[in-house]
Formats: C-alpha cells, structure tokens, sequence
DNA sequence: CCACATAATGACAGCGCTGTCGATATTCCC
DNA sequence: GGGAATATCGACAGCGCTGTCATTATGTGG
C-alpha cells in the first residue's frame, strides 16, 4: 500500500491539487463546504504530505537544528541539560509542526568556527538554537551570522548582540537571593564566583552585589572566592572562607556544584546547616534536591528558554520578519532547606 | 548568494548534472579526471546537494528515527540514558550521511499503540530504532511492524521476534558476575530480583542461576528477594536478607538503584563493605561510582547498542535485503570496591 | 438587473535532484 | 584490426508538492 498523495486526495475530493494543498496548509479563502469534502479524503486515505516534495517546492525544511555541546564519553551530569533543551525545542516544534535535527559540536575545538561553518552549510534546516555553552563562543555566533542563517541565542547571561536571544534575568535573581538572605537576617554574606570564562556567572557577582546594596549591606573582599564550579572548588572555598576568624553566616555559591562542596565541608567543620550556616547555590541540577539538607538554589528555566526560543524563530521564518528581539524568561528562586535565620551567636563571630 | 545547484557545478565543470550527481553519490563508472574537474567545482562553490531534492526523488529522507520514552518533566535520572542512546545513534547517522529525528512517546499512555502509528505514517523518517523499555512494548512494534517501516528494536533482554535486533548478553553476564563473587569466595550469594514487569531483570535471574550451578554451589529460596527496581525496593530487600541468622556474604541486586539500597542498610547496621559483604549490582549508572564504596556493576553498552543498531539499520535501507539479524553487544563486567574476598567469620552466620 | 469587487478554484510551471535508458568512447580478445 | 564487451557520459522524465496567475463563481451597490 503506497502513500497517498495530495493527486489521490485531490481525486476523491473532485477538487484540484492545489484546493488540497490550500486545505492541507489552512490557507484562507476554501468554501467551508469543500474543506470538508477535502478533510475527509484525507481522513479517508490517510494522507499525510509527503515533506520532500513540500520542502522542495517552498524552500523550506521544516527543520530546526540544536547546537549543542556534546555531553562526551564520559560526561553524564550534564545530560539532563541537553535533554531539557531538547524537550523546550521538541514541544515548540511540534506545535508548529517543525521536526528537530540533532548537531552536537565540541565545545573545545579549536577550529570550532570552521566547523559550524560547514556544519551550516550542509544542514538541511531552516533555522537553528544555539545552546550554552556554544552560544558564549563568539566564533561560533559569527559562524552561524556569516552563513545568514536564521538563529536563536540561548544564553544565560545578558547579550547584547544584534540578533534574536533568549535570556534568564540571572542578575536580578542573585540580588533576590541576596535580600532573600538577608531577610533572614544574615549580615555577613559570602559569595563564591565560578569559573571566570563562563560568561554568566559574572552577572551573578553582580546581582550579588547589586543585592548587598540594596540591604544596606557593606562588600567585603574578604567575603568573596573563586572556584571553577566543581564540587572540589567549592569545598577549597568554602575552608577559606570557613577558618576565618569572623566567618560568614551565609554562603551563596555561583552554582550548586560548588554549593554542594560547601555543604560537605561544612559537615566535616561540624558547622550545622542551616543552623550555624545558610547555604545557597544556583542551577537547580537534581542532586540540589538529593543531598542533605536539600540546597536553597535557584532554577534555570530551561525547558522554557528553549521552547520560547524556538517559538520565536519559527515565526520569524513564517513571517519573514526577523527582528532582534531579546526574550527575558525569568528564573526561580527556590527556598528549600539549607537555608535559615541567622543563628545569633554564630553571627558575632563565635568559632566552633 | 543563493545556495550553488548540481546545475551550477555541472556548468563549471563543463559536464552533466548527471554526472555530477554520479560524482557526489560516489557511483562508479566515471573517469578519474572527471571525478576531479567536477570535486573542485564542487570545492569552488561550496556545494552541498539540497537534500529535499534528493530525497524528493530517491524517494529516501536520509534520516533516521529514534523512539524513545520522553524522560518528562521531572525525569532527569533518566536523561544519561537518553543521551547515551542519541550518542550511538548520532555516530552511526554521521558515518553514513542520515540525521536524526528526535520521536519522544509516553511510555505509560495506554493508547501508545495508536500513537505510534499516527507517529509513524506522519513521520518522515527511513527508519526507525525503538529504545527501551519501548521496545519492550508489544504495541510498539506491532505498530511500527503493521506500517512496514524499517525499524530495529533495541532490547536489553533477548527476544525472538522475527526483525532486526540488538541485544546485550545480560544472562551470560550475570552468570559472570555470580561466577566472580564465587571466585572470591563467597558461597552464600543473593540475589536481589527487579520488577517482574521488566522483561530484562527476568534473564538476570536466570544468569544468577547458572552461575551458581557453574560453581556447584546450591539455590536457596532464603537467599532470593524480589524488588521494584528502586533504592527503597533494595532496602526492604537487604533488611530482610540481612537480618537472617545465617546471612548473605555477597547480594547481587539486579540493578544498581538497589543496589545502592543494600549498601545504605548494611551501613545503617554496621555492616562492612566489602569487608563482610559484598554487593554487586548492574547498569553502571553515574550513581555507581559515586556511592561509597564505589559499587561493582555490569556496563550495559547502551551508546554501542544504538551505535550498531542503527548502522545495520542503515545498511539494511540501502542494500533493501532487510534480513532479522539479531545482533549482540557484550556487556561489561566492571569490578570496583563493594566486592572482596569472603570474610570468614561472618560466612560463618555470626551477626553482628 | 448590470457593472464591479471579491471570493473560490484550477491550470501549469518548476523546485533540484535521481532513475532510466540510450549514445558514445574505450578496452579487450582472437 | 574488427567486433563484442564494457566503461563513461548525457538527455529527459518525473518525484509530489507550492507559487503564480488566470478563470470562474458569488456577492454588492445603484
């Protein structure tokens, strides 16, 4: 049994091919009558059009292509990463009946401008969202521009950019976690900066800062550290800033990797949390919720980031418009359990 | 700048299209002096042939499917699997010039079957690769099957079924596994069996068996307990395995999640491991290494499976013999620090 | 009821390739 | 060296749609 074509449903109907294709394509202008005649035979033969011949036609694939950083052999933790961007994609283009093509890139090539650069050319789809971390990488956004082809930026931190991104109010969340802390009293907050090369944690300094102000609270230098955001970093931090003499209350970490590293230090220091300590981290990643106390954080919204985006472009394809618009998905705060009021005598600098 | 045709190559290099066409599909019968006046027109342009066209009339789309169960909102334990399943996937479709299409279905809706045959009879793809535990549903591939679209199914158990297949020697396996507990010593060796619904867990068991018959060493019935396949089903399992006068000096759960269930109790009951039992379990999941001690498992080579799965599927398409292979990827017996040799006293019954 | 605007439909070319088949060039063997 | 076998190449139809434009049906105002 071969696929019905739009020449057999056009047959059955006794219309056209092209009155099928207006149906099939809800264009305006069908006599409500003749749409139901034509609905049917496509009910009736199951008829779905065949997107070789539509693509081919109308120039467009009907594709969207995710630009992503490949997890690697090795790399598990960051798998529900992609899969969130996958599924925010996925819902978009479903919606607008778009399927999504899969391109993994390595984030540490070199030569990684070239690569986009014939990756594009030999894509068949007709727009593209480009994950972090790829999307912090210049060359790779000069890459996609040079090539003209339509793209979303998906992007954690602020951009300036003349082209359509997606973005998370990163900044105004660390503030609010910050007046968050100190609401609960804590005067003595300490922040622990990620990696410097990672573009987005640099606007969660400065929420930080923007936060203490905002309380009335003074910056201390001697308050802030800075790790790579691995676990182990957070815990190298978190004994700098744990033996000092006047120690901190409160600890918020750039993410919840390093948040996590606090945490077991803070056991191995005997310091309970929350009670003689907060702690705060950032991303929201499953083991925020596992680990012991569950860890106060703030969560991405991913998932959404890439659906909004995705959205966005499809319809900037289908209109043509293609403005640089700049789309602000707001994150999370999430109070969860490594947070408390300040524990007063530990506030006046009391060691253990 | 328009995208170059075969048309515009074929003009530079001063012959057919067709012959162009012979040159970029790699046919024979072109003279090599040909093949390079026309591979550096294709250089000059920047060619890459407009897959719509080609698809439209090869009648091919060049891509590939693959079913899987969507990870869901909250799911992201699962999402390595996923990833892992995409990474073979994604290898064996670069090597032979497919991409993927991304198909996420809902394991749990009752009415999967009908999905997947709107899925299917919409869906563009050649081929389809169907992951667990889909592929475990009976539905699914009477679906796919009934649509006589190309599919293989990858099961982590065996099957009969009469289509292309990749499987993992999970019974064999297990039977090393239990082979290499015995080898250690150990004579009182349980099992902890999953949820009887998973096909899978079903030929562990069976490995088990024949393991312990290979060693001469006797089943008893005290020593096997079955389980949901989560960390709570494996602490009921080893509370109640445990608490035997005459326990266990080695469990084998068979799953990890459990696994790492037995290993919290024996710890909540000061019990050493592996100094006076030794627990094994199976996946490898990322958890595997990260629990102390570091878990003894079973690597079930998943990117491998999707890897090879889908380049026979491939093969399949262009050769059109669609024969119903079943293929076979090893799995791994992965020792680590939860196993050691037996110690004696406590293999005599004492408790604790 | 007619001239005109607008809604509804169809005829047809052509998107950029591949498959078929026929034409021509080259090689091989006796 | 001649004919058959084989290698090499091109002409052309057509894959199943969409876009363009012409054509016909329907409505509207005076």
């Amino acid at each position: 049994m071969a696929r019905a074509t739009i020449e057999d449903v056009a047959k059955l109907a006794g219309v056209s091919i092209k009155t099928v294709s207006r149906v099939v394509n809800r264009e305006a202008n069908v006599r409500e009558s003749t749409r139901k005649r034509v609905d049917d035979a496509v009910a009736e033969l199951h008829y779905s059009p065949n997107q070789s011949a539509r693509s081919l036609a109308s120039r467009r694939s009907f594709l969207i292509g995710l630009l992503y950083d490949d997890p690697g052999r090795y790399a598990v933790p960051s798998s529900g990463y992609v899969i969130k961007l996958q599924q925010g994609l996925l819902r978009a283009c479903k919606a607008a009946n778009y399927d999504v093509l899969l391109h993994p890139c390595n984030y540490d090539d070199p030569d990684i401008g070239s690569q986009i650069t014939d990756l594009i050319e030999q894509s068949r789809v007709d727009g593209v969202a480009v994950a972090p971390p790829l999307s912090n990488v210049p060359a790779v956004i000069d890459a996609i521009r040079a090539k003209g082809k339509p793209f979303v930026q998906i992007s954690p931190g602020t951009s300036s950019s003349g082209h359509l991104t997606v973005v998370t109010n990163d900044r105004e969340v660390s503030a609010e976690m910050t007046r968050y802390l100190a609401s609960l009293g804590h005067s003595r907050i300490a922040f622990i900066k990620g990696d410097p090369g990672h573009k987005a944690v640099a606007h969660r300094f400065l929420g930080y800062k923007d936060g203490l102000e905002a309380c009335g609270l003074p910056f201390l230098e001697t308050l802030i550290c800075e790790g790579d955001n691995s676990i182990g970093a957070g815990e190298q931090c978190a004994w700098r800033l744990l033996k000092q003499e006047h120690r901190p209350t409160a600890i918020f970490a750039s993410n919840d990797d390093m948040a996590a590293g606090v945490i077991r230090v803070a056991q191995q220091m005997k310091i309970d949390v929350p009670g003689e300590l907060s702690v705060a981290g950032f991303d929201d990643i499953p083991l925020a919720q596992q680990i012991y106390p569950a860890l106060t954080t703030v969560n991405q919204p991913l998932r959404r980031m890439a659906e909004v985006g995705a959205q966005t472009l499809i319809e900037q394809l289908q209109s043509k418009d293609r403005s640089n618009e700049l789309i602000t998905v707001h994150s999370e705060l999430v109070p969860r359990d490594s947070t408390a009021p300040v524990f007063r005598r530990a506030a006046f600098g009391e060691t253990h």
